[in-house]
DNA sequence: GCGAATATGGAAACCGGTGTCAAAGGCAAT
DNA sequence: ATTGCCTTTGACACCGGTTTCCATATTCGC
């Protein structure tokens, strides 16, 4: 208005002089106390606004020794699985005052624990949100809860108490993918592994054997190959699989990127997917629906992942922040089809 | 030691009392103070050791009324682009007191700008960092600087000030791009436009343009397609270019996902890539070396930039924060070879 | 050995909020 | 009018750092 406003920004001095209360006051507006009358309230609320004041985030946090950041531990090879959950987090934060800061962490440094604690030490985060592989370090949830931090895992099981996990079922999901194929009448199925140490490889290897188990099929050890659930390891391993006699009709692979490296290897031995291979993938990635053809794989809702596991820290009774276990889906798209006849 | 901890972490004054010293004096020795006795120092330092202690960084932020927080605005598509850029930043911050927080935002939105104002008044960062497409807005430049937050733009081209800016040199990437195709052999090359309003498609588009004004080269309007920097733009648009007579031998996309859907579009077509289409792509994202075959692209060291463009905030000195123009780089693969003799 | 210049350390205020607790105000009952 | 009780408000200390300003040591030139 007419005031002279020097251009700093307002503190709650400023509002409290103007509006002729104490700083007291100003602050039980901020935070809706129920104890004020209703004229105060909004004669605060108007200089407030006349005023353009926003509370100083730092000094909140230093008074209330807490401050509003979470934090997103990550070591993930999948940028649209970081991002995406990334994005989950911002819709359950977004119009409150917490921020969310972001750690990439190389799990396969020593000092990746000690990186940690020190980032933890200094930024004194409000919790934190960690995803796989490393949500399954139970040092590093340990580390967490001896540092007074809060965390939430993201797995593919249930790795800790609900409220410190959010997970999607992949062992289910994977068995019925399986059941997928043996209904289109594939009997020959192999299965390209995830890397040895990630609790996700282990749950869908597991969901695999217990549904080919289930239907009474043989899984001979050359039918099952390892990968690092990376495109070049998804073609090698393919690449044995289809070179074997007996080769199998069908493949599931752990992840999008390795079922991409199959369907690459399928084609360079002129092996048509899905007519003369089928091929499953896991994740539901871009890739899985940018290659040819299009694959069927089983999508997670990782969005509403980040979202619930956010809830947990910043609104642990919110409806959205009870629920841990996701039901992944599978995605039928082209890469799929019946076994050759031959077979 | 003997001392019967208490568990609380450790203040300033906990540190000035088991050392003998007053605040001020760990005040000095935290912040590298010069007038300090080495003894003094010593003693000090011990004890901050032996106590673990860490200097809060909201008192500290509020005491020196700045925070240690860098902020990463972006509405980008490739979510490779955006990882390889946090790690960047994280490359610049790691071992320093800063942390990065995100922040993505719907540039379709017509409260983007007041989104983005009231997440600067609130966190009151250090700085922020901005990823092309908004990076090439510049009423969202002009709020950074009314708020008195530093920034940083990436983009394609000069957007800004050599010490907002980090910038690539798509336009004469692309020259040469082009320029490689034609010492290949081809005459008639196409391009999939990027989206109107992104400054990248712009000198893209015009780099290509001016290449084959170089060339003498005639580029017929039917040998232009729009595209959306997504794979099925890429690849309807290709379907369109490839269906027309006198196809091109050779295509440029503005990016790689639209590359991976002209190659897709060829193989529907039974058209081979390379020897009968080549494609040249732009990122170099993972998509370009994922699908068949390997996509020969532009890649521009995005990391190198997020890394500059986090020091241009932080330490400005810094020989790497002078840096603002980045040589992008062609990445040949095998999705490019000569024309069909017939041609 | 003296005063002056300089190095070193401390007390107290301050940054911008919140917590505690007591005082002031309002209203009904006595 | 007084009392009692509940509501509303404010004074003041505090969170954990930094800064200002001043008091002492120490060193130096003469």
């Amino acid at each position: 208005m007419a005031m002279p406003s020097s251009n700093k920004t307002p503190t709650i001095n400023d509002v409290a002089r103007a509006a002729g209360v104490s700083k007291k006051t100003v602050s039980r507006v901020i935070n809706r106390s129920a104890l004020l009358k209703q004229d105060t309230r909004k004669k605060v609320e108007a200089v407030i606004a006349e005023l353009g004041y926003v509370p100083n985030p730092q000094a909140r946090a230093l008074a209330l020794r807490r401050n509003f950041l979470l934090g997103l531990l990550h070591d993930n090879p999948n940028a649209q699985t970081v991002l995406n959950f990334q994005e989950g987090v911002l819709d359950a934060i977004r119009d409150t005052e917490f921020a969310l800061v972001v750690r990439p962490v190389d799990r396969h440094s020593p000092h990746m624990l000690d990186d940690i604690r020190r980032f933890l030490e200094q930024q004194r985060l409000y919790g934190v949100l960690i995803l796989p592989p490393i949500s399954e370090d139970d040092e590093l949830a340990a580390l967490c809860r001896e540092m007074g931090c809060g965390y939430v895992r993201m797995g593919s099981a249930q790795l800790d108490d609900e409220e410190h996990v959010v997970a999607s079922n992949d062992r289910e999901m994977v068995e019925s993918a399986v059941d997928y194929l043996v209904d289109a009448g594939h009997r020959k199925i192999g299965i390209i592994k995830g890397p040895e140490g990630f609790r996700s490889a282990f749950e869908r290897y597991e969901g695999f054997m217990a549904a080919m188990k289930r239907h009474g099929l043989d899984v001979p050890a050359e039918a099952v190959e390892p990968g690092t659930y990376r495109f070049d390891s998804g073609m090698v391993s393919a690449g044995k699989l289809l070179d074997r006699a007996g080769r199998p009709t069908a493949v599931f692979c752990s992840n999008d990127e390795m079922a991409a490296g199959a369907i690459h290897a399928a084609r360079q031995r002129n092996i048509d997917v899905p007519t003369e291979l089928s091929i499953i993938g896991f994740d539901d990635s871009p890739i899985a629906s940018h290659i040819w053809p299009p694959m069927t794989t089983v999508g997670w809702p990782i969005r509403q992942m980040g979202k619930s596991a956010a809830l947990k820290l910043v609104a642990p009774a919110d409806e959205d922040a009870q629920d841990w276990n996701f039901p992944a889906r599978l995605v039928r798209r082209q890469s799929v089809a019946p076994p050759p006849a031959k077979n």
